[in-house]
DNA sequence: TGAAATGTTGGGGCG
DNA sequence: ACGCCCCAACATTTC
């Protein structure tokens, strides 16, 4: 009886599920492995939050393998080649990864497995489209959203997910499986030391049924007010999807099949989708850009040095209340919506002036979430060195956003609690607030809560005065 | 998926 | 009744 690995990496669900459909196809008997080898993600190993997520994910798709999900650590190519070994496998399926450095790595993993006459096929469960697949007229990548996007629903988005294959029977025996061995998950450390994770534990279910869940309830609560609701960050009307989709728990093809017959009211959530494979196809095309400016007038961009206040921002101690509360509320969770993501990040790379890739480095060690591609893509956005990016001279003002996006001030007040008692004419700018006010709130500006690190608007100035330098 | 500066308009107070 | 000024309110331009 032939035997398949299915070596499983960022596609951790049993649906939708082109190698496991694949590799069940054609072969009686099938291993699910994973391995964990840090030292290939190097020098964008998962910070702490993610592999957090990892671990609970792990755990989630083991159980729904009937605990026959063998873990292995070291070098991917000398463990599959050890594996395949042991087991007499005929080949290895796997589903397709887009970051460059692992490209790289897969691809001598499949000749190096071919050569030595193992068969070795990868699919695609990642994107609704490969990125080699899309371009524009002149045959080359988009730079540019809209057009992308048309394309893609002129192409037709992929409407049906692969089916479940029938694995009834058809895992590795659990004789054999206990023959191969492999390390337990506990083992893969990548649990924290220090128990900080209550709160995460609390904000997230991190397995396949809560990321069905939450797809459900989404569609079904928050959908209808997406368009605005998504906009206000105390309300939280929005998918929460983004850390199922980065380890595959939840695919892109079963959340378009989920939103059919939604059509007109999951315009603006599938464009979010769309905003996804755009990032991904992006990085694809320009290897660079998790690193580099996309726009190389940035090279020679004035950007600051200053530790202490890239330390205020990550801590959420710059005295500017919503871009605290974000920064507490990624501190905390793990995620932070994405309306103050764009805040924190307009503050970080116009008001301080510091480098876009240390906000990006900071969001990467600290989201559950965190995406190569969805991340540079993100931080180049907002500091306007992108591909389509927000123009340079957009520069939020917090105060502004703040009594757009969250008038009363509950987001702020449950972040940063110890402005809770100031009225929603100062909960924004605490600063500008007459002493009298902040006393009857009991806030003591620089003692109970920071004074503002910079002047918005002379901050503002001077990050238009840096850009008028390189264009 | 901004904000601030600048320009325009129109209503009302007033001489 | 009329012109003038002030100033919201809104629109447009600029960064």
């Amino acid at each position: 009886m032939s035997l398949a690995i299915v070596w499983l990496r960022r596609d951790l669900r049993l649906a939708d599920n082109p190698a496991l459909s694949q590799a069940a196809a054609e072969h009686a008997r099938i291993l699910p492995v994973y391995i964990h080898a840090p030292d290939e993600e190097a020098p964008w190993q998962p910070g702490a939050a993610s592999r957090w997520w990892l671990h609970h994910a792990l755990a989630d798709l083991g159980a729904q393998l009937d605990g026959r999900l063998l873990m292995r650590r070291g070098p991917s190519l000398e463990v599959l080649q050890a594996v395949v070994a042991e087991s007499g496998a005929a080949a290895v399926y796997w589903n397709r990864l887009y970051e460059p450095a692992a490209i790289a790595r897969d691809s001598e993993i499949k000749a190096a497995l071919r050569d030595a006459g193992v068969g070795a096929a990868s699919g695609n469960a990642g994107l609704l489209f490969e990125p080699w697949t899309v371009h524009n007229r002149q045959d080359k990548p988009f730079r540019v959203f809209t057009p992308f996007w048309k394309q893609l629903l002129a192409l037709g988005l992929p409407q049906r997910p692969v089916s479940v294959p029938a694995l009834d029977g058809r895992l590795v025996t659990r004789t054999a499986f206990r023959r191969l061995g492999g390390v337990g998950l506990d083992e893969l450390g990548l649990l924290p030391d220090i128990p900080w994770d209550a709160q995460m534990a609390e904000t997230w279910h991190v397995s396949r049924a809560g990321a069905e869940a939450r797809l459900e309830e989404f569609l079904e609560t928050d959908l209808r007010h997406y368009a605005h609701g998504r906009d206000l960050p105390a309300k939280d009307q929005v998918s929460r999807l983004s850390p199922y989709l980065h380890f595959g728990q939840l695919g892109p093809r079963e959340i378009v099949a989920a939103c059919r017959g939604l059509r007109s009211s999951a315009e603006a959530f599938l464009r979010e989708i769309g905003w996804r494979e755009f990032a991904h196809h992006l990085l694809y095309h320009f290897a660079h850009t998790s690193d580099a400016a996309m726009d190389a007038r940035f090279d020679g961009f004035p950007w600051r040095d200053d530790d202490a206040q890239l330390i205020a921002w990550q801590r959420g101690q710059t005295g500017i209340p919503l871009v605290d509360a974000g920064m507490r509320q990624l501190w905390a969770t793990g995620w932070m919506h994405n309306r103050v993501r764009m805040i924190v990040a307009s503050f970080l790379t116009k008001n301080l002036l510091l480098p876009w890739q240390a906000g990006a480095r900071w969001f990467w060690d600290t989201l559950v979430d965190a995406d190569l591609a969805s991340n540079s893509l993100g931080w180049q956005w907002t500091a306007g060195c992108g591909a389509d990016a927000a123009p340079y001279f957009r520069v939020f003002n917090p105060v502004l956003q703040g009594e757009k996006f969250d008038k009363g001030g509950a987001y702020v007040r449950h972040w940063v609690p110890e402005l809770r008692r100031l009225p929603d004419k100062w909960i924004h700018q605490p600063w500008a607030a007459p002493v009298e006010v902040l006393a009857a709130a009991g806030v003591s500006l620089g003692t109970d809560y920071p004074r503002p690190l910079v002047d918005l608007k002379a901050s503002r100035q001077r990050a238009l005065d840096a850009w008028a330098r390189i264009k």
